[in-house]
DNA sequence: TTGTATTTAATGTATATACATGCAAATGTA
DNA sequence: TACATTTGCATGTATATACATTAAATACAA
C-alpha cells in the first residue's frame, strides 16, 4: 500500500522527503509486529541483538564500547543492556586484564541456548514481514546501503 | 557502506533477514541525526508529525484516534503528544460536540508558526541524510510500499 | 615524575514508550 | 427502560531511552 494512503497524506515535499517518511513507517510497521516475538522470552529486540553480537564473536570476549559500535540502535545503552542480559544469566562480565577501564562480555552456554530457541522463529518472522520477491529483497538491501552513503 | 561491514557481521541468514537489520539500521541511522534538528525548538520528531496531521487539516478537527491512526509510529500515545503540544499552546483541544467522548484537536496560530520554522530544516535535512539520486529514491519508495504488502 | 586530558563504563535523571486499566459516553439488545 | 457491551480518551506503571555526569584507569605532555 501506498505511503501517501497508509497515512492519508496526499502529497509529500519530494521524494526525499516522502523516503524519511517511508522509512519511519515501515520501521513501525516491522518493530510493531516484532513485539509479539519477543515478549514470550523476555527479552527486547535489542537484547536480543547483543546476544547475537557476542555469539559471533566465537568465545572471542568483547568490550561494552564494541557492542555498543555494532548494535543496530546506537542510541541504546550497552552497559544497561549487558546488565539486563547479566541478570538472566545469559552473559558473563569480567574486568579486562590489559586494561582494568574495560569490561570484557561473553555469551554463557544459557545465551547461547535461547539465542537459538528466538532464532528460527525470528528467521520466520523476518521472512514472512517481507513481502517481496528475493530478488526485490536483494535490490532494496543495496538501496539502503547506498542510501547511508 | 555494506550493512556487513557497518556492524560487522559476515553473512546473513538469507536476503531477508539481511533487510530487517538493514532497515532497523537505517533507521537508526535517520533518528540518530534527527535529534539535532528538533532539540532547539523542544519538539520531539513524533510531536512534528502531529503537527504536521493537524495542518493538513486545514482547520477541519481531528480526533486523538484519528491521528492516532496517521501517526508514523503507532505504538507512541497520541492522547500525551496532544497534551505535550497543547502545554506548549501549539494545539487546542476540545470536546467533541456530536460524541463526548471524542475530543477536537486543532493546530494553533503559535503552532503553524513552529512548523514552518521547522520544516525548512526539516526538507534540507531529508535532502541531505539521503545519498541516493531521484531516480533510485523513487525505486526506494515504490519497494517500501510493496515490502509491507 | 606530575598534572592534565582522554577513554571506558556505570549511573543519575528526565522523558518516552509499551501495555494495561479506568472511566465516561455512546451503542446495542432485550 | 434497564443493562451489558463497545468506544474514545486519559492515566497508572514499569521499562526503555536520551543525554549528561561521574569515577576510575590510562595516555600523554611538560
Amino acid at each position: 500500500m501506498r505511503i501517501e494512503d497508509e497515512i492519508k497524506q496526499k502529497t509529500f515535499k519530494d521524494p526525499y522527503n516522502k523516503l524519511v517518511v517511508n522509512l519511519l513507517y515501515t520501521h513501525s510497521y516491522i518493530v510493531s509486529n516484532q513485539s509479539a516475538l519477543f515478549k514470550p522470552l523476555g527479552l527486547s529486540p535489542e537484547q536480543y541483538n547483543v546476544l547475537r553480537i557476542l555469539r559471533g564473536q566465537h568465545g572471542k570476549p568483547i568490550t561494552v564500547s564494541s557492542i555498543q559500535e555494532r548494535m543496530l540502535n546506537k542510541m541504546s545503552n550497552a552497559s544497561r543492556l549487558v546488565e539486563k542480559l547479566k541478570q538472566k544469566d545469559l552473559v558473563l562480565r569480567e574486568e579486562c586484564p590489559s586494561d582494568r577501564r574495560q569490561v570484557d562480555i561473553m555469551i554463557t552456554a544459557k545465551g547461547l541456548e535461547v539465542l537459538e530457541e528466538l532464532e528460527t522463529a525470528v528467521y520466520a518472522f523476518n521472512r514472512n514481514i517481507v513481502k517481496l520477491t528475493e530478488s526485490e529483497t536483494n535490490q532494496l538491501n543495496e538501496l539502503l546501503d547506498k542510501l547511508r552513503g
